[in-house]
DNA sequence: TTAACAATACCCTAAAAGGGGTATTTTCCG
DNA sequence: CGGAAAATACCCCTTTTAGGGTATTGTTAA
């Protein structure tokens, strides 16, 4: 499609091929500077793609089934310093914002993010300039789901936190720490969180928050 | 692009920009008989568009801001059940499958599905038939799935199949009954498995298999 | 301004998980 | 056939979970 000649070389990495293939069709209009040269759906054929193509750009999936979108950036910036990275996420990690801005990625893009903002982003990512979406947009979505999550199945804000660290396979104690809070007092929130969702295990936990997108 | 005349017209709903915009690519290719009549991307401006435009399917996302997706199913089948509603959905809610055929929606669809999937269900939709990729997983594309599984992380079938009890929460002893085994060769199993995905905790070990589709 | 809820924290106990071994029997492939 | 891998099963131990309470302090909405 694009002028063969200079067209800049994208890879996509995302696990939803509905979303990796629609996102191809985005960047591959008539006129197109972009080419796709390779779509991957897990983590481990990311790099093997990447050494093979050498492309200009890499679109990456945090959430790759087999290994982390973050580690995987982490090598990707080591061995291959060409390729430009632009994290693609559903959700604004802003924890992890600082760590990929050190590991040297230029972009994140939201997936709520428009066709216009991609276009910016690959623009100045090209540009050798960085766009983070993360920063600009990130609170609204997730409080919002929280709210939402929270009067579905009336959890306090407080049970939500501890359930998205439950989720990590943290202990009791540990969550303790890093809240500031007593280990029992950790066991009563986890305990009231089983008995409003009506569980009684750590795995029914993960299931549930898993399908709700917590 | 599609012939006027007789085109299928569909309205998709999804707060994901990119991923709505790149659906819409995906369905008006040249030739194509589907025309996208209007798109949006909050619960609340579901119902008016479908009002206005009273398309033959709308592609409808559970995780909508402002409004759940099922609330909004349930209202349409009800004020337009010539409307098909197909679900498009990042995880697939066994829960709520019973609940959403009962409201008469014909279709669910993964966003980990393929384009190929993604016509197959339209395609069927629109013949009056149903199409359920949530049921799919659990059945037909496991044991492909699972091979798949064993051969990249060296896991044995039995493993395999101890992952699964431990998904659903059940406790060592409860899975050894189940499987006629004592309760000393789960806890082996357990720890091989910890072993071979280098994880130590339930938690690590569902977000693990739930990453793979397992 | 109370009553309800959230958040905090402790007590107790039994069950289960997690981690370190070792060892036997089956199964299956070369 | 023989050896490797898988499946089975037990020992030990410590930590954590799960479930049963009670209780104090804020906050907040009726």
């Amino acid at each position: 499609m694009a002028w063969e000649g200079n067209a800049i070389n994208i890879v996509i990495a995302d696990d939803h091929q509905l979303f990796n293939d629609g996102l191809k069709k985005l960047l591959t209009y008539e006129g197109s500077p972009y080419q796709v040269v390779d779509q991957v759906y897990t983590g481990p054929e990311v790099v093997p793609a990447i050494h093979k193509h050498r492309p200009e750009i890499v679109l990456l999936d945090i959430n790759l089934p087999g290994r982390n979108g973050i580690d995987i950036a982490r090598q990707l910036a080591k061995e291959y310093p060409a390729v430009r990275i632009i994290i693609i996420s559903m959700y604004s990690y802003e924890k992890f914002a600082n760590e990929l801005k050190q590991i040297g990625v230029p972009g994140y893009l939201l997936k709520s993010a428009s066709n216009k903002q991609l276009s910016l982003c690959l623009q100045r990512v090209m540009e050798g300039k960085t766009y983070f979406d993360a920063d600009l947009d990130g609170h609204v979505e997730l409080l919002y789901k929280d709210d939402d999550f929270i009067k579905r199945y009336n959890l306090s804000r407080r049970e939500i936190e501890i359930i998205k660290l439950i989720k990590l396979g943290l202990p009791a104690s540990v969550i303790a720490e890093k809240l500031f809070l007593s280990e029992e007092t950790v066991k009563t929130h986890r305990k009231n969180i089983y008995y409003k969702l009506n569980i009684n295990s750590v795995a029914q936990l993960i299931q549930f928050a898993n399908d709700l997108g917590l």
